[in-house]
DNA sequence: GAGTGAGT
DNA sequence: AAACTCACTC
């Protein structure tokens, strides 16, 4: 099984040079430079080749706004995952202040003068704040200021139920890529109302077939991107992770892949009718005859009863 | 920080 | 002609 680190892609490196640019900007040094990290973030997302190409072809100074700074950060985030600016720059703002910059309304400049007065470096204690109304005390900040904090802070906890489409598969194509490299297996793929492309999604839920499901879910749990692990079971393992999406991994035997697709694609509505056509056509399907509602319908038996068997509390 | 233009 | 520094802007 290949091990080799998963190598820091482009999208990785742009995020990074976002976050120097916020953090210089926290630490209160020159706004023109978080501006060129950031411009030069937004470059790299444009680009079609990998950096890592550009690296040894020597040829990052033909991306606009990369010049000697950003080059040696995208060199060293290549080579080792690691940036010594953006460290340093970690080491001098206080942890948790990044966090804050997620409230609208909320900048750097702002978050810095709230921090610098109440030593506030989490959304938590900022929502606290503002409701005791200490931050109308504060210079720059008026009731009116105050108030729109809370609202972007009850917003942006209100958000955190359902993702958006492309922000919920970013998250699960990272996922399925990570298990496919560390797994070998073929066959991890996406279901749920992520598979069938509704605008928002709740939880993501990846379907592996396999006969060996602890290790794969020893992997999932153990993924770089997850933030806290909700369960670990045999057949059902759920985390969490950025943005408090959920992801939901069912392991389930190779020959029941095709039914449990169909049945955790949904939608739980459609599983309903297609079960109950199943039911009650079931006598009248004898040998040869086919069609995809009867294949499907038998499908949707198979994975129902399998799902029942397997589990007392089908999520 | 990078881009630019002037000056060396 | 090219490489470099400097001052300035964004």
């Amino acid at each position: 099984m290949p091990r080799e680190a998963l190598t820091f892609d482009n999208d990785a490196i742009a995020k990074v040079l976002d976050e120097i640019g916020d953090l210089i900007e926290l630490k209160g040094e020159n706004v023109f430079r978080a501006v060129t990290y950031r411009a030069a973030a937004r470059a790299i997302r444009d680009l079609r080749e990998p950096l890592s190409k550009l690296v040894e072809e020597k040829r990052l100074k033909e991306i606009p706004k990369v010049g000697p700074s950003v080059a040696e950060a995208i060199e060293q985030l290549v080579a080792t995952g690691v940036s010594k600016r953006h460290a340093d720059l970690q080491a001098a703002v206080p942890p948790g202040l990044l966090t804050l910059l997620r409230v609208p309304g909320v900048g750097p400049a702002t978050a810095r003068m709230i921090y610098d007065h109440l030593r506030i470096t989490t959304i938590e204690e900022l929502e606290e704040a503002a409701r005791d109304h200490r931050l109308q005390q504060l210079p720059k900040i008026q009731a009116k200021t105050e108030e729109n904090i809370l609202k972007s802070i009850a917003a942006l906890r209100q958000r955190t139920g359902r993702s958006l489409l492309h922000e919920a598969r970013a998250s699960a194509s990272e996922m399925v890529a990570y298990l496919k490299e560390r797994t070998g297996l073929e066959r991890i793929v996406v279901a749920g109302s992520l598979r069938r492309y509704r605008e928002t999604i709740g939880d993501v839920d990846i379907v592996v077939a396999s006969d060996a499901a602890p290790p794969i879910m020893a992997m999932f749990v153990a993924a770089p991107t997850v933030e806290r692990v909700l369960a670990q079971g045999d057949t059902k393992s759920s985390v969490v992770v950025d943005r408090g999406l959920q992801i939901d991994l069912r392991v389930v035997p190779p020959e029941s892949f095709g039914a449990a697709l169909l049945y955790f694609t949904g939608s739980k509505e459609h599983n309903v009718r297609l079960r109950g056509i199943a039911l009650r056509r079931r006598s009248r399907w004898t040998g040869s005859r086919r069609s995809s509602v009867r294949i499907a319908a038998r499908s949707m038996l198979r994975a129902s009863t399998a799902c029942r068997r397997s589990s007392t509390s089908p999520t």
